[in-house]
RNA sequence: GGAGGGGUUCCCGAGUGGUCAAAGGGAGCAGACUGUAAAUCUGCCGGCGAAGCCUACGGAGGUUCAAAUCCUCCCCCCUCCA
């Protein structure tokens, strides 16, 4: 076993929301090698910073020797799980889904390493499409009781606008999964959101019955910013973790612009860093703690994009936001850019544009909604008319005032600002 | 299967023949203040446009000069009964 217990570790950095035995699962943890899975389920062809904290775990339990599995919810993304949510989900189909779970295995290979089996891959359709439906409902339908089921809070709080029978079965689905995973791969450990808690008590449960085997669960807080919004939704949408969805530039402003409140514990969640490290960050007050949110920014960008793209959206964000360097005493484990200003403006949204195309200039509201940032010409009009629309750091005064040839800078560009945080540069040929 | 209640703009939710692009709240955007934070205050908040036009109140028809509002049929959801 390497270094420290992986209980512990998750503790201190704040994963820990419920766990079915503390001490025994810390006892396990120090003794042996295990085996642990978290479920993701494959509805878009990438995930999100919702799914963030469960990744992270696992990232934790490899780092200290443990294995982890992997399981894109193929089979059961067939179903939806209602847990947690106030509407059924649409379902997709077996394409969509197959399409999704591929691209979701690479995505997190990011994260985890598959080496030498160090971490498993595995998609539930393998088993679950094979299933017979009566011979499950003998020999795993048996085992549940539907009173138990409905007491539980997942599913009370459907119970109120309406649950369909394929969903109410997919707590059978999941525990079937933890069982099989036990079963077949000596998996003996299931983490997730808080709102999967009933579904993995019912798997420990099924698992005790068909193998005798006792196993164990752990979930994680459901995190809302301090504003109690949802982790990961911005004005343009969801934040992905693949940067053809939220580029890498965007990705990094999503985490600088964490709320003063939340810095100390997305630290501890999204970055790999000391936790001595991130408690000596408490210390900072005020505008200081715009250093640590830029550490944050910058090591959650390097997790998810990689070294380079994270001094890229740090460099753009020196540049056009006059993010000051972080002290060489903060955070010294921290790979971000100590010195000076880097003038590397490669990770600003771009686009590109022919001379020609602007030679006879285009009026500032066209344009405002042409280069993506405002959704309609009416938003552009409304954005300029209030003052919130600059071109090249000056305001634009009249909502059809030409821009064109004569606005384009030494370095070719054109660059567009709606209020204080969105940035487009127009790169001329 | 029977009875009743519902489906309204991103969300919640008013609105029962014209004054409704539709109250109010939330979210969002912009401005002021700041620290790319929070809180607060102000303005905006369907699309295209000069007036004006177009698209929207589950779907399809109909009545009417005029319908989110009335009628018919259909779809979906909820509650109670079976």
């Amino acid at each position: 076993m390497s270094g420290k217990n992986a209980y512990d570790v998750l503790y201190e950095r704040g994963f820990i929301e419920q766990v079915t035995d503390k001490e025994p699962i810390r006892e396990l943890l120090e003794r042996e090698r295990i085996t642990c899975y978290i479920g993701f389920d494959p509805t878009a062809t990438s995930l999100h910073i919702g799914s963030l904290v469960p990744i992270m775990s696992l990232m934790h339990m490899q780092h200290c020797g443990h294995k982890t599995i992997v399981l894109v919810g193929g089979g059961t993304g067939l179903i939806g799980d209602p847990s947690g949510k106030t509407e059924m989900r649409c379902i997709l189909t077996r394409d969509e889904i197959d399409t999704n779970a591929e691209a979701i295995k690479k995505q997190l290979s990011q994260y985890l390493d598959f080496k030498e089996d160090r971490a498993l891959l595995l998609n539930n359709a393998d088993w679950l499409a094979k299933l017979n439906y009566l011979e499950f409902l003998r020999d795993i339908g048996c085992c549940f009781s539907v009173n138990r089921m409905l007491a539980a809070e997942s599913c009370r709080a459907r119970l109120e606008k309406g649950l369909n029978f394929i969903e109410f079965n997919y707590m059978l689905l999941q525990s079937y999964d933890f069982y099989y995973l036990c079963k077949n791969y000596g998996c003996i450990l299931q983490m997730g959101g808080n709102d999967q808690w009933g579904n993995i008590v019912a798997g420990i449960d099924l698992t005790r019955r068909l193998e005798r085997e006792k196993t164990y669960g752990i979930t994680f807080p459901l995190l809302t910013t301090s504003q109690g919004h949802k982790m990961g939704k911005t004005e343009k949408g969801t934040v992905w973790l693949d940067a053809g969805f939220t580029t890498p530039y965007d990705y990094f402003q999503y985490w600088i612009n964490t709320e003063d409140a939340d810095v100390g514990k997305f630290l501890a969640l999204f970055t790999l860093l000391p936790m001595g490290e991130i408690g000596e960050s408490k210390k900072l007050v005020d505008s200081e703690l715009n250093m640590a949110k830029a550490v944050l920014a910058f090591e959650a960008t390097k997790i998810t994009h990689g070294q380079d793209a994270a001094v890229a959206a740090w460099g753009a964000a020196v540049d056009t936001f006059g993010l000051k360097p972080v002290s060489p005493g903060l955070f010294p484990s921290s790979s971000i850019p100590r010195t000076g200003t880097s003038r590397d403006v490669s990770a600003i949204p771009a686009v590109a544009k022919t001379r020609e195309e602007i030679a006879e200039g285009i009026p500032a509201f066209e344009l405002f909604h042409d280069v993506g940032l405002c959704k309609s010409r009416g938003e552009a009009r409304r954005l300029i008319t209030q003052g919130g629309a600059y071109v090249n750091g000056l305001q634009v005064g009249e909502f059809d005032e030409k821009i064109g040839t004569g606005n384009i800078d030494e370095a070719g560009e054109i660059h567009l600002r709606k209020g204080k945080k969105q940035h487009m540069v127009i790169k001329v040929s």
